[in-house]
RNA sequence: GGCAAGGUAGCUCAGUGGUAGAGCAGGAGACUCAUAAGCUCUUGGUCGUGGGUUCAACCCCCACCCUUGCCA
């Protein structure tokens, strides 16, 4: 029975290019998940999408003298490049600004609203008559009324790391140079998460076996001891979904609310641009579909604790808004947050050039021996660091020289002494040394596959390179390159069982790199793929047009170990991957920083 | 400041109340099918610091230091 799988992955800001740490914190994770599960033969819906919205998106349009369109759409499309490139299979990644997420999101709100978890309050905030708007706390900074030190933020000082009380700020300027600032009135809505808090311990109490130590304790441990409190989820400001309610013009959804609604809001345009208008519901009302949330330690308390009360404060009041039928929405089964990578012992930090970005390392090297080292070194427990030494020496002692090498050496081995075919070898006349690898190859389906259920994709991996071990141990313990001068009968079955273990093999590495191992798949001459194609497509709406990134699957589960045929022809094989040079370790260093 | 997570071999990281683990790097050896790759053996750690609980702590408790995230 095939389970239903939403990958949910976090939205990639429009003010930023991607760069490693965050293909690592969540794009690439979610990906080989989604592989995995897709090759189970399960069904899996993939989505995210660019949040287009919000203050950032429209200083920036300002500051480069751009429409906020043209902004957001130049970072959505360069997304989308660098998805394709690393093979990140989105059924559908979209973005904030289409018309369906604007009335998901409305239903959302409006659901919340009848069902009572939002009420209005009115405040001071800091207004910009120049500008004619109010600004963000952040934009705001002036005399720090704690520690006197100039340079603070409203809402927060870097210097004595209070947390501030904006209207308090001594001598306030707008960072963006708008002139002398006042304090104005403004109302907005905020949703009562401290009624929704019982509802939110529960939910996470429920998941606190499967879910990680650094989550619960990020959502859960915190909740216990400090609780939740209200948010504000309205904010003065023109580029976003509008407030759906009557004499709320100006004003419009708050970022943090509306993105993450994009999960939802995504699976239902996935369904509309699929020609399945209804299929979206498979996941979101189903209590037996699995709903993975892939993001960074920095969005855990959107996902654990605030997404879910969005969920549950709706209850079954959006379906009926938003279809006119009642269902409650299906809630995360899984968080698994990663921690942040650093780059050579320091942060990643875009503005100093501090980064290895996505689509520039592309143009250097290929997208697996990235994959590959992204997720050795993923951040699932702790930081770790992007190093480029390491980077190099894992590539060329781990991935060439163990997976990559075993692949070629026997591949261009019985290429050379069997003339382009597998050897002709009854299965039942196999040696108990040969039984005996391919049972254990085959305990790898096993033994892998639950550690990508189980997001455990660095052990996961290690788990894969263990096998490839095994292999090359089976290699060296009966030496066909011998045993081929002696009796070929004897080395055909040996070269018979390593190609069958790494033809198992290439589908165990496959959702972590899924191009080498396609590329292993058509040496062996299948015709089926082991996955299907990425593609773009305009989708047209009443706000305009936008660019989604699709991806269409192969209906076939592949997750099983090899049904390689004994004397079947096969390709003339090249190397799965490249080594490289010490010398490119310096060559990145001094791109850095610059 | 409050809360949360991490601080284990040169490097990157697993780990558990009961004699410290892996991969890579370093050292040695036999082999040669392969991108001089693979295989075997091996050096290497007072498990952040200081206390405490226990027959026994890296793992439990307390304090402190360092790193990171959040403060909704």
């Amino acid at each position: 029975m095939p389970e239903n799988i939403l990958i949910a992955i976090a939205w990639p800001y429009a003010n930023a290019d991607i760069h490693v740490g965050n293909i690592t914190g969540s794009h690439l994770p979610g990906d080989i998940v989604a592989r995995y599960h897709r090759l189970k033969g399960n069904r899996v819906l993939m989505v995210s999408g660019t949040d287009s919205h919000g203050t950032p998106v429209t200083l920036r349009a300002d500051a480069e003298n751009k429409s906020v369109e043209d902004v957001y759409k130049g970072f959505h499309n360069s997304f989308i490049e660098l998805f394709k490139g690393y093979g990140i299979t989105y059924d559908l990644f979209t973005t904030t600004h289409t018309e369906n997420h604007f009335k998901v999101s409305q239903a959302i709100f409006l659901a919340l609203k009848e069902n009572g978890f939002l009420y209005t309050q009115k405040s001071m905030q800091w207004y910009s008559p120049t500008a004619g708007k109010f600004l963000p706390d952040r934009y705001v900074e002036g005399t720090c009324y704690i520690c006197q030190s100039e340079g603070a933020r409203s809402d927060q000082c870097d210097h004595c790391g209070n947390v501030l009380e904006p209207e308090k700020l001594i001598n306030p300027k707008a960072k963006t140079g708008d002139g002398s600032l006042e304090l104005r009135e403004t109302e907005h809505f905020y949703i009562d998460l401290s009624k929704l808090e019982p509802d939110v311990v529960e939910f996470l109490r429920a998941r606190k076996d499967h879910m990680r130590e650094t989550v619960i304790g990020e959502s859960l441990g915190k909740i216990e001891s400090e609780g939740l409190k209200p948010r504000p989820i309205t904010r003065d400001l023109d580029w976003g979904i509008p407030v759906p309610v009557e004499g709320w013009q100006g004003k419009c959804l708050y970022v943090w609310f509306e993105a993450v609604i994009g999960y939802l809001s995504a699976s239902v345009e996935w369904g509309q641009v699929s020609g399945l208008p209804d299929a979206w519901r498979d996941w979101w009302n189903n209590p037996d579909a699995r709903a993975f949330y892939f993001i960074g330690k920095d969005n855990i308390f959107f996902h654990t604790s605030l997404w879910p009360a969005e969920l549950m404060g709706v209850g079954a009041q959006f379906m009926k808004i938003f279809t006119g039928k009642e269902a409650e929405l299906t809630l995360p089964y899984d968080v698994p947050a990663n921690q942040f990578m650093n780059l050579e012992k320091q942060k990643i930090s875009g503005s100093r050039n501090w980064a290895v970005w996505g689509n520039d390392a592309l143009t250097r090297y290929d997208a697996d021996a990235l994959r590959y080292y992204l997720t050795v070194n993923m951040p699932e427990m702790k930081d770790s660091d992007w190093d480029w030494a390491e980077f190099v020496a894992r590539n060329n002692n781990e991935l060439v020289a163990n997976w990559g090498n075993l692949a070629n050496r026997v591949l261009s081995f019985c290429h050379k002494n069997w003339e382009g075919h597998i050897p002709d070898v009854d299965p039942a006349s196999l040696r108990e040394v040969d039984r005996e690898l391919l049972k254990t190859i085959e305990e790898g389906f096993n033994t892998v596959g639950a550690l990508l259920d189980g997001v455990k994709l660095r052990a996961a991996l290690s788990e894969a390179m263990k096998l490839a071990t095994t292999v090359n141990q089976y290699l060296d313990l009966t030496a066909p390159w011998k045993q081929v001068k002696i009796d070929k009968d004897e080395a055909a079955k040996t070269v018979y069982t390593a190609l069958k273990a790494i033809d198992s093999l290439k589908i165990i590495f496959a959702p972590i790199l899924p191009h080498t191992s396609s590329r292993l798949h058509d040496f062996f001459g299948y015709k089926t793929p082991l996955f299907g194609e990425q593609y773009v497509e305009d989708i047209e709406d009443n706000l305009g047009s936008h660019t989604g990134l699709r991806y269409k699957g192969i209906n076939e589960p592949q997750w099983k170990p090899s049904q390689l045929q004994p004397g079947a022809p096969f390709n003339q094989p090249e190397p799965l991957f490249k080594k490289l040079d010490e010398s490119l370790v310096e060559e990145e260093r001094t791109r850095l920083g610059n």
